[in-house]
DNA sequence: AAGTGGTCTAGACCACTAC
DNA sequence: TAGTGGTCTAGACCACTTA
């Protein structure tokens, strides 16, 4: 994965727009580029295309690449959502730690829409995960995910009590890399201001999603609710769907 | 724009998908495609990515490419994030009608901030203009938009009573495309619950975001608040973002 | 071993922007 | 006119799946 040249041309230049070395907003143009990394221009285009894609700059034809100067201004700590699927990949990259606890774990039969979203037949029987996320030791985040259980029949206390996905990218050679997800807002319940600290007034973040594994296959329904303060979801719309 | 040999694939390969052309959910090799359209072999890839990235197909290294079956069974979890940019348009569909009441409209110097996000100068004006939108005569959002007077300098109040996207496109030739959009919940304040109708209790979504014209010139900064109930985005997201 | 998608190159030509 | 990003090609080689 980190050999591949687009992806750490992308991470690069990701870094040094960071780094704040491109003032004035603007990118070397693709030819620079490509002279610069020793690469050819479709390997640049592929890398701006991804920052692009990613809201991070934005390309005028005729002009030049420019950074997104709302990107700049977001570069918050606690953000979920966007470039980042689970959630445990989201913060490692912070620097500090994310933790997880454990408030149920069952096994239970699918009901009708845990079988319409998971592609299963009537019996089978899916993995009930209360989790409670913490970042920093601050509470963040409760989560209950409902796996099949022939998609992962080893599943216990103690590996669902840290990353799922790592999990399963580790042990079962199966990686989580897709999700539709829905994102929405509502008042807190008494269990979200216990859990997450939240006074009567302050709201939770929704996102509900079915994450699939590389090869299509739907692996998880989860069902999320985050401290509002957490929910920063960024992303880049482009009716010209020119991925 | 509709001779673009990609997107031309791209439709006619989405159009046999949907005819159910293809059973057993596999497409042909892109080597076989790429003598069947007559076009090289990277740009039928670019047209099976776009397909990838909307979620309609999968591509399996070694395998083939495949149909996602829930896009088969027409789920409505396929609108992904960016089938609707503008209000407008994403209620005109539903056959109810949207209705704008003009709260605030004016010219003022665009602020640092302004400046940076609209590329601006200091000395540029901007439209500051406030709206609140209703659905069925619901009212569901607050809308502060800065467009910059240069862009758009024929704006009165009738026109921004309306849509102003439909306006720049059939009058003045420029559609927006795209956004890069920040999605947030937070408290109502005083103002969310009177306009909004929402107890103190009840929260609002919070979009902010940019607009951008098709070139990529950044169009309009728009801050929205919505009624809670109001905010569900839908998005699909591939953690190979391999454009 | 054969067949698939993934990566990357080198270069041609086009469309648009700026000066 | 010079410089920018956009499209498209033809082909080499790699990585993975299937048999």
């Amino acid at each position: 994965m980190a050999d591949l040249v687009y992806r750490t041309v992308m991470v690069d230049l990701k870094n040094r727009i960071q780094a704040d070395e491109f003032k004035s907003q603007r990118l070397p143009d693709e030819r620079s580029l490509s002279e610069e990394y020793g690469v050819s221009r479709s390997t640049i285009k592929r890398a701006l295309n991804i920052l692009a894609n990613q809201g991070i700059i934005f390309k005028k034809r005729g002009s030049g690449s420019f950074i997104n100067p709302l990107y700049q201004k977001n570069r918050t700590i606690f953000q979920y959502g966007g470039s980042n699927l689970g959630v445990t990949d989201s913060f490692i990259s912070n620097g500090k730690t994310s933790q997880i606890k454990l408030l149920d774990f069952k096994v239970i039969p699918a009901d009708e829409e845990l079988q319409k979203d998971l592609f299963l037949n009537s019996g089978d029987f899916v993995y009930e995960i209360k989790r409670l996320r913490l970042f920093d030791n601050q509470p963040f985040m409760i989560e209950i995910g409902y796996i099949p259980i022939k998609l992962a029949p080893e599943l216990s206390a103690e590996i669902v009590s840290s990353s799922i996905f790592n999990y399963m990218e580790e042990q079962a050679g199966k990686s989580v890399t897709k999700s539709f997800m829905s994102i929405m807002a509502e008042p807190s319940n008494a269990e979200d201001q216990e859990l997450l600290c939240l006074t009567p007034t302050e709201p939770v973040g929704i996102m509900e999603g079915i994450f699939f594994l590389d090869d299509g296959t739907p692996f998880e329904v989860s069902n999320m609710r985050l401290h509002y303060k957490y929910l920063k979801f960024n992303t880049f719309v482009d009716l010209n769907e020119n991925a």
